[in-house]
Order: structure tokens, then sequence, then C-alpha cells
DNA sequence: GTTCAGATGTTCCAATCTGTAATATTGAGG
DNA sequence: CCTCAATATTACAGATTGGAACATCTGAAC
């Protein structure tokens, strides 16, 4: 490989194994209820990410030329390879976090008129947030889409004590804001 | 305001309010090690970041005109109110993650060869990752620089549980790695 | 069978963001 | 005074972002 791919690569080529001959709109819908709760990916990304995987012949490209003009990609066999050998990479990342809620907590001052109040109501907003993302978690557990002590199950199974965790800390946030500076 | 400013616009304020007078160059050092937490960041988007609230006139900025040229940024009144309107404003923002790892583990088929190996070995390598991640935060609260019941205590009190969560779920996958497809 | 709303699907784009390298200054220690 | 590490800013090519624009298909209701 000349430049190493970015993640998103991987996450077209992880998707395209399952799901051979899918469409870029298809894989932007199965990564908003799957991977999208731990890999954010906006949907414009797939188009640009598929046409540089067509050039570096990772995936193979069949597009309608009337109607709505699909396409249809599928892995080539050094897609395949290509997939295999980065699920077997070591990685030294760490998980990386984007909250605003938790950033607005951070910048609150508890010496301000109406910090409290802020604070409750911030609180009481994001746990209404987490509590809806477990919600369409569970949805998915019970679905029974996903078989149990597989690895998709495992990766939503950070997602549930995820969301708890987070509805636990703000609800200890709502009972008694931060008073200290 | 014309367009909404970016969160980023935010952090820079945010931290200002504490430490007036800093450079872009200090506040990157603050960032790295609180807000960085949950709040991703390059460097060079704070330059970039301090000009745009210059220009809105959010922030006053004097650069020294010789010897190292720091930048010095202090709110001015209207970026003081632009922070409060901020703090006390409704949010329904949703948390993000980026996890390589949990994407690993979600395009992992166990009917790979090789596949156990490569779960546990992530599992391993994500365990060390993150309780890298939980000593610095320990250390942090160790420090004595955050007082018990600030805000600032309180998110990093999520970072700790987060962590601890992490951990515990990377040792389960490592005892019985998923199996089932 | 017509109509219409909503879902499917792709393309385009300006603005923004990213990571990294280049440049220069200062301070501490030998 | 020399050197190394930390401080500090600038520059910038390339990638990313979010949304709007455009077009097609499906099915339900009439």
């Amino acid at each position: 490989m000349p430049t190493p791919l970015p993640i998103s690569a991987y996450v077209v080529l992880g998707l395209l194994r399952r799901h051979d001959g899918a469409t870029p709109y298809e894989l932007d819908q199965r990564i908003r209820q799957s991977i999208g709760y731990f890999w954010v990916f906006p949907r414009s990304q797939l188009y640009a990410e598929a046409d540089r995987l067509v050039r570096r012949g990772l995936i193979a490209e069949r597009q309608e030329n009337d109607g709505r003009r699909r396409r249809t990609l599928s892995l080539t066999a050094e897609g395949h390879d290509e997939l295999h050998r980065w699920l077997a990479t070591p990685t030294g990342a760490v998980m990386e976090i984007h909250d605003e809620g938790l950033l607005r907590l951070f910048f609150q001052d508890p010496g301000d008129a109406g910090a409290a109040t802020s604070m409750t109501r911030l609180a009481q907003e994001q746990i209404e947030a987490h509590e809806g993302r477990l919600a369409e978690y569970d949805e998915l557990v019970a679905s029974g889409r996903l078989r149990p002590g597989s690895p998709q199950r495992a990766t939503l199974e950070v997602g549930l004590r995820l969301q708890r965790m987070m509805i636990g800390f703000w609800r200890e946030v709502a009972a008694e804001p931060p008073h200290e500076l």
C-alpha cells in the first residue's frame, strides 16, 4: 500500500464483505444503525471513499447507466486481503469522544447566576438523549438480529453499558449539580 | 450571530474565561490534559479559531512584534456574553465516539482462521491503552488540581468510569472472544 | 390510472478542518 | 557558548464536512 488507508476505507470493505453488491446509500443506512454508534461517518464520505477504493482496486463498481444510476459495489480479491490484513494488525489507537454536553458542563462556573439551573437542565436533556439511544440499542437486541456471542453483539454491549453509565452520571449531576469552582 | 459558532469556538471562549491572556499554544496544552479527553481538537485549529473570534469581536488579541511573537488572547464583553448564552442554551447533541478497536472487533468473522487470536490480541492492546488513560486520569485526580464537587472534577469522573467500563469489557472479550457469526 | 408523499440514490460544492512540516525563539544544563 | 528540548507561530496541500440540488422509484389513496 502506498499511503495507509483511512479507517473509513475499512468500514466500507468490512461492510461489503457481508453485503456484497450494496450501494453506497445502502451502506450508509447500515452504518447508521450499527457502526455509526462508535464510528461517525457522513454519507458524502462514502461516495468519495468508494471512488478511492475503486481507484486502488480494492473494490469493483458497476453503475446503472439509467434510472437511479445505482452504484453497486463488491470486494475484489485484493480488497478482501487488505481487510484481512487490517483485522490482524495491532492498533494502539485510543477511543475518541466528542460530547458537547460534557463540554458545557466543564465550562460551567458555579459562581454564575443560574449555573445550577443550567446544569440541571443540561443533565435532564442529556438523560433524555442517552435514554433515547439506549432504547434504540435495546430494540436492536430485542429484534434478535444479532446473535449472542457474535462480535456485533459484543460491540453493541459496549453501547448499552456506555449509555447506562452516562444516564447514571447525569442523574447524579441532576441530583447534585457541581457547586465548587 | 450570523452563523452559529462551531463548538471549538466555545472551547476557546470557555478556556479564556479562566485563563485570560493565554496564548493559543498554552490553550492547546490545557486542552490536551482536560477537555481533550472528550473533545478532540488539533493545535492548528486553535490559531484559526482565534482569528475567527477576533474577526467577530469575541476576543481581543495582542501580538508581540518581536521575539516569540506571542499572541495573547482575552475575552471581550461580547465574548463573555456569547459564552454565557451558549452555556444556558439547550442542546440535543448526543455523544459521538470514534473507536478503532471496537470497529475491528465489529468486523471480525469468527469463521476466519486466526480470528480468535486476533481478537484476543486486540483485547489486550485495548486493555493496555485504556489502562494508560485511566492512569493519566488517576494522576490528575491525585494531583489535587481539581476540586471535589467542581464541574471539571465531574467531567473527569465520566472519564474514569468510561475507562473502567472499557477495561472490563475488553477483559471479557479476552477471556471469551466472540465465536458466533 | 393518476397523483403525491416519502424513500431511494447520486452529485456537487464552498467552507472548513487536518496533520504535518517549516521556521524561529527561549531557557536550562553542561 | 553550545546544544537540546520546550515554546510558539505560520503555512498549506489535501481531505472532510454538511447540506442542497437533482432525479428516480414505490406504494397508497383516490
